[in-house]
DNA sequence: TATTGTTATACTCTATAACTATA
DNA sequence: TATAGTTATAGAGTATAACAATA
């Protein structure tokens, strides 16, 4: 049996959270978890989420692009794309037309007032990037991207 | 009445996405994805998910810590840590005791079977942070976690 | 009166199986 | 036979309201 006094529980003061600071991806998560509320707060004008600003984005910069070409690009099952299609039709913020050479596939392209509210929710976002990246230089930012892109990409 | 033709719709060829990659939080979103998926593989060996992970490391780190003080740490609400606590105390890697100064509290400690599993899972944890990194050198990544810090502190 | 931990519950997000129309 | 889009559905993750016990 042993001989070693029982110490009492002390109460934790201050959290210690340097371990998990140390690691890559609890970093990166934070660091999105942050830029993500901002987005929701600020997007919130426009009834867009995040998803739905990448989705009208990708169709902005590449009209006609299928739905299929979006689940590639930003990792989306297909099932969980159509309901936010549909919307964003019903919103009359996108419009589908025939695939040129694919009878199974819709092009997507955004509407006049998609247009309007993209090129508006544009500038949104970058001025959220600013804010949320306040702290940074413009070339702590741009490293800070290439790094990202690193483990990514 | 528009005297312009019409052009005929053209297939996208190949996604655009310099736009979105143009944003922080967007490669931020990303990078953090690619590390998560790394996590769940890697992990699942102990049964945990990066919360679990997060958790368990938080009650190594800081013996006595109580489920309000991890809820403010990671941003959780604290009915969604009762069933991780439950959980993880079923498995016996942790135990609840009296907290010293409240007696509304509980004091969270690793067992000896959650220490040597921890222990462990750390080292994991470790080799799967390098590979996830493994385009960046050890100042790079330095730098990253620096930039990362500089959004959500 | 405020806080810790808890139950119940709802809402969102994400994933899988199976179908149709076309390639 | 494979792929684009769709439906139905299940599971995981996250959020709020309300309560008992204690501060």
């Amino acid at each position: 049996m042993s001989t070693r006094k029982t110490t009492p529980d002390a109460a934790v003061e201050q959290v210690d959270t340097s371990y998990l600071e140390s690691l890559v991806g609890y970093n990166a998560r934070r660091a999105t978890l942050v830029i993500v509320d901002a987005f929701l707060r600020n997007m919130a004008v426009y009834g867009l989420r995040p998803v739905d600003f990448s989705v009208l984005s990708l169709i902005a910069h590449n009209p006609g692009i299928t739905s299929r070409q979006l689940c590639t690009t930003l990792n989306i099952q297909p099932p969980n794309l159509v309901g936010m299609i549909s919307q964003l039709q019903r919103r009359d913020l996108i419009t589908r037309r025939p695939h040129p050479n694919d009878g199974r596939a819709m092009g997507l392209h955004l509407t006049p007032e998609g247009r309007k509210m993209m090129k508006q929710a544009e500038v949104t976002a970058s001025e959220l990037e600013e804010a949320s990246t306040a702290r940074l230089s413009p070339a702590e930012r741009r490293t800070l991207m290439q790094l990202l892109k690193k483990i990514y990409i």
